[in-house]
DNA sequence: AGAATAGTGTCTTTCAGACACTATATG
DNA sequence: CATATAGTGTCTGAAAGACACTATTCT
């Protein structure tokens, strides 16, 4: 039982999502490095042991580094594990999933040519590095998911948002509309949100603004939405 | 960008849990090596890679190991990682949450005196290696919540089992009583079990033996039981 | 006024909880 | 027979779906 055994290649990645015009975007790089060189690939890179904590600390540590922010929303999604994975060996990727609002970072994607927001739709198109469609895919599920029996969706939106924009985030995810009342009474129950005291335009009647009480925990309702 | 990064130690750990006896039981291995030698653990170990094609196969194999069967059911529970959490240096812990039927491990078990169950209530008592004490409650956590949305326990059965077998299981679960007829309707909705020939006694009228369908995929119930 | 969007009232539907009732086994 | 456990019938309650209705803003 003494056997030395070689430890695999570990890499965190991160799915980074928003939401943008009635579509769920992805948070892509152009690799530098190899392997893959060129490949859009997730971001996400090795453990800095002299830096991060632990592993959702890299997973925000590399997602800064491309956003200039720390996401509003991060967890662990799941960890793939391979020999044929990576061309250079047996590997381990933890895998995480993560929301932010569009506007929050969109100014510093733009400068960070080799960053870019992808619709889902049109990820088919790319050529991804390793299993990393896959993993963009098992992320979707997930959020996909968490959408039906919480408000996770919130961190898609800036602070201050209506009850619309939230409306509008939970369908581009789920692809289903959801009834308004249904939102509404899920609100009111969840006790994590706050009206704010501005309203704003919508072209028709004034839309209340809400924010998420600060420091409140997300809730899960005991029931799904139905797909 | 080209420094060279140290890979953490990586190891895969599962919580094995049965129910017997309406107690929660978790399977514990006495380590036989540094660090925490003479403490209970979970059963785990390093990647082979030679052997393993990815982590599921790991911890399968460290379960075969113990217990001389690979598990009903397996997930990936979470990784966790850090600095301190090993003495060793820097390391991450794949934990994985499973099941299996009391019956089917137990002679196994009592013929390898290194592992033994353990009830979750008399976890307290012990002095766990790592942070498996914590992993373990991880662990339980999602379990209680699977139960309430699937039919996950029944891997805690023999392929032939009663509806009160079932239920007796969920409610150590979930420390909580669950209605027959509630059950049922679940049974019948989900169409993943089929009713057995047989039937055994218990007491009273006799009782029908069920078994899951070859084939049949959990299915996720979209409303929660009450805790 | 008319159009557009915000927000509410309320009926229906679905499924869990409660619990009594029937069915079938044993002694 | 009594007792015990298996299994069903059915009412209640809670929360989602549907959808019409009111409220407010703009042109």
């Amino acid at each position: 039982m003494s056997a030395e055994y070689t430890n695999p290649l570990f890499t965190v990645d991160s799915v980074l999502f928003t939401v943008k015009n009635e579509q769920l975007l992805v948070l892509l790089v152009k690799r530098a490095q190899a392997p893959f060189i060129g490949d859009w690939g997730l971001p996400g890179g090795f453990i800095d042991e002299k830096i991060d904590n632990n592993t959702d600390a890299t997973a925000r540590r590399k997602l800064q580094a491309k956003t200039g922010l720390s996401p509003a929303y991060l967890e662990q999604l799941q960890a793939i594990s391979g020999p044929d994975r990576d061309p250079r060996g047996f590997s381990v990727t933890l895998a995480y999933f993560a929301l932010v609002a569009y506007q929050d970072v969109s100014p510093q994607i733009a400068s960070v040519e080799s960053a870019s927001w992808i619709a889902l739709k049109d990820l088919a198109k790319l050529n991804l590095a390793f299993d990393h469609l896959h993993i963009i895919e098992a992320a979707r599920q997930r959020l996909q998911q968490k959408t039906l029996y919480s408000m996770t969706p919130v961190f898609c939106l800036p602070t201050q948002f209506t009850i619309a924009q939230l409306k509008s985030v939970i369908e581009t995810i789920i692809e289903k509309p959801i009834q308004r009342k249904s939102l509404m009474r899920r609100i009111e129950a969840s006790d994590i949100f706050e009206i704010s005291e501005e309203k704003i335009p919508s072209g028709g009647r004034m839309a209340q603004l809400y924010t998420l009480k600060p420091g409140a925990d997300l809730v899960n309702f005991e029931r799904n939405l139905s797909l």
